[in-house]
DNA sequence: CCTCTCATGTAAGACGTTACATGATTCA
DNA sequence: TGAATCATGTAACGTCTTACATGAGAGG
């Protein structure tokens, strides 16, 4: 359901075809989002078949390249899109992220390979910190609302490294303070 | 791929049927996760095939209540829960959210609606913090990591509302003080 | 000519949601 | 008896992912 939208989205700054999207999406959302064709080219022609956008057909001669079909939103996909932009979004947010899943059980596993996992994803998210910051500046030209969202990347990323490095103290903590005195085993090699 | 071991999880601690695992689910992690039963029941049937769980029947002369199958994990389910639990998480987080999918394009719409929507989502969010926090309490007692994931819930909920917040300042600030002089009409009740 | 990138597409399957069907038990 | 709750299930639908098939153009 969000597809279709975020298609009309991009088509008001400027005509694409499915291969531009794709990677368009990918350069500024590839972080948040991700995409791939088996759902564009199905939404496009759907979003034709609506009367929300056309279609043009591009050949060799025209311009450079191999063939393309270059999508325009129509005076019904604006007002379409307008409707769906100005409505009360349905539902609420979700956030899936399978290593949350597994800490949530981590007390059945073994705690030194908990904090392997724990270290595994704080050098994922600080990779990706860096990235998002260096977005942050590419965007700085652009509009308010996109350089908003690009902020609240950063802000989540920092959010999520500084949950990470206080669930390792505190782990570490616990282990080695543990009054049962049997799970002393755990790596101290703290930073 | 995840719900089949958030059964299992939930199986060591103790023996469930569908209807408590769902009830549990909600309870505990409603707010970030839905769960339903065409989810479970298949993902119990399956677990069973595969040997990693058993079921007992257990008709209305045993307990009070209707007839209800209770499940319980296996050695091999045990095993097979501790090899995923330790493994490196395959994938990375996925946040989806139909306000967020709005808010990049809010550019195209008007401003003044686009500050109802900002209001509207800060109200849910207060909402949700709220309640996250009560949870937290509630929690206390528990696993250090069930504690921690809680801490998460109501880390995450802190920082979307500061981000709203800000972003609703700016947006105000950035309407009001708008060189072409055009867009003035943007609400001015600032709390 | 060969390989890489650009470009369009589809089929199969995993995953998730909604809505409904069914029946037992409990309690007013 | 009737309504609410407990409990199990499935069918239809929609979305998302993976993997593959196809072909044109560009550059070495």
């Amino acid at each position: 359901m969000g597809i279709k939208y975020t298609i009309l989205g991009l088509l008001q700054y400027k005509d694409m075809h499915g291969y531009r999207i794709k990677e368009h999406i990918e350069r500024n959302f590839g972080h948040m989002w991700s995409i791939n064709y088996g759902q564009i080219y199905p939404n496009l022609k759907k979003l034709e078949e609506e009367g929300l956008i056309t279609m043009k057909e591009v050949v060799q001669n025209d311009e450079k390249g191999p063939p393309r079909k270059l999508y325009s939103i129509t005076q019904k996909g604006r007002e379409e899109f307008v409707r769906w932009l100005e409505s009360s979004p349905e539902k609420s947010m979700i956030l899936r992220d399978p290593f949350l899943m597994r800490f949530v059980f981590f007390g059945f596993g073994d705690p030194d390979r908990a904090l392997e996992l724990i270290d595994e994803q704080i050098s994922v998210y600080q990779e990706q910190l860096g990235r998002r910051q260096a977005n942050l500046q590419r965007w700085k030209h652009g509009s308010i609302f996109v350089n908003l969202i690009a902020e609240l990347g950063t802000d989540m990323n920092q959010m999520i490294l500084d949950w990470l490095e206080k669930a390792r103290k505190e782990l570490v903590h616990h282990f080695c303070t543990d009054e049962a005195g049997i799970k002393k085993t755990v790596k101290m090699n703290e930073k």
